[in-house]
DNA sequence: CGTGTGTTTGAGGCACGTCAAGTGTCGTGG
DNA sequence: CCACGACACTTGACGTGCCTCAAACACACG
């Protein structure tokens, strides 16, 4: 009990989301929350249902998809160990906006809404917290209208992935491994275009050496390339390669 | 002094932002803001800069902005009375996530970063009660992108002109008028689309009698017309019209 | 009464979606 | 351990929704 008390405890620290609550926040807070598991494609909540729990990932990823109109898939991010999905359990009412699916298998620690209530009112740091990463939720989504609104789709793609990348990079010889199962599907589901797309500028890179995919594994070789595609910019000569047709 | 307290109490109070909020809370919420006016044009704050100032709007009409990558600008939203904006202002270092500029004579209570970090830790109510505007906005935001990845040109525009309807409709003998000022081009940065496109498809709602239209002014005769283009439905037949050739 | 800002309309092109086949690869059960 | 089936991915041909550019019009304002 208490070893796995320790665990959470600092599985809960590490994540980028606690690092700022002092110990007795936190303390209180892993206190009145419920561990649950799920197994690879289970789902932890489905859209529309009436929010019961908030969040916090232990372990494993899990992906959080809307549905759009006409029943294809839209995803609005993935998450991680550290982060939280659900901060609408926290109002009577509330339903859940999108429907969770791990991708792996994952721990998280769920809160009901009596407890976390209790927890905001009583430790307002908690709550100043929770709006911090909100604010950075409202400012990613922009970031992605503004993408949608005004860039082409090979753009959307390289940003989607250098994205990732800072949040779930993990390097690798050959460059940054991203370190999760993403389809092309997936991919075309998150930058809103199709996976015919997707599959024709992903081989595109990686004839270039921009990037190297197996089934369902993404390696960036050359992240900037990538970052100078997002950006609109003029292709910098990638390292060992001649050029000179641009005329 | 006093009267002065008064009306922006109850200007706050009459926005749906505030209503829960005790009388002490927001006393002392309004004690410590500083209120400014700004002409029609006049730009409250850029994109970004340093956020010095969380914002509601008291009386006129903001426009939130962002700037594309090649210099269009994308429109986040519009503020009205009781609307709030800049949340980020909260946490040091913060900026300015878009520009914001008034489309007419405005007022507007802003709060510096101290005083409201000292209201959020002396009022958890009021963080909880700014969690949840938050959390909508989140929703709101992921609607957006939900409709961007999946949606034609023609639902965006019905969908933004519903949610103008609902934000700062005002019922006139026509329909629904939206009051504020709205170019084909502003509608255009609404949906990711040009204001060539959005004129095409105005002017085959005003023949098909949905819309109304004057220079800068939308009016909305049949707004179940646009809810019907919105959600993809098969055109519901306007009262007075006649069908007889779908097949 | 002009000048600017907002708006309409047309012609043309391209980026990307759609559909159709086909190849490779993984996992599973015989 | 092999064979099958499902899933992931590729590639081509084709269609089209919407962007782009150019021109002219109309209303509002000083």
């Amino acid at each position: 009990m208490e070893s796995m008390s320790d665990d959470r405890l600092s599985l809960l620290r590490r994540g980028p989301r606690f690092a700022e609550l002092g110990d007795d926040e936190l303390a209180g807070a892993h206190e009145l929350a419920t561990e649950r598991s799920f197994a690879c494609r289970e789902t932890l909540f489905r859209e529309g249902e009436e929010a019961e729990e908030f969040l916090v990932v232990l372990a494993g990823r899990v992906k959080l998809t809307q549905l759009g109109s006409d029943g294809q898939e839209v995803i609005a991010r993935f998450l991680g160990p550290g982060d939280m999905c659900a901060a609408v359990a926290i109002f009577p009412g509330g339903t859940y906006p999108a429907t969770a699916e791990a991708v792996e298998e994952t721990r998280a620690l769920g809160w009901r809404r009596e407890p976390i209530d209790a927890l905001l009112r009583r430790y307002p740091a908690f709550a100043v917290r929770a709006m911090r990463v909100l604010s950075e939720r409202v400012r990613e989504l922009q970031d992605r209208v503004r993408e949608l609104s005004t860039e082409r789709v090979a753009q959307r793609i390289a940003r989607a992935l250098v994205r990732l990348a800072r949040q779930v990079g993990r390097p690798v010889e050959e460059g940054v491994l991203l370190d999760l199962p993403l389809t092309r599907e997936d991919l075309a589901n998150m930058t809103g275009t199709t996976l015919y797309t997707v599959s024709r500028v992903l081989t595109e890179w990686e004839t270039a050496g921009i990037v190297r995919t197996r089934r369902r594994r993404v390696v960036i070789r050359r992240p900037h390339g990538l970052v100078s595609i997002a950006e609109d910019l003029p292709d910098p000569a990638p390292p060992g390669q001649r050029e000179g047709s641009t005329t």
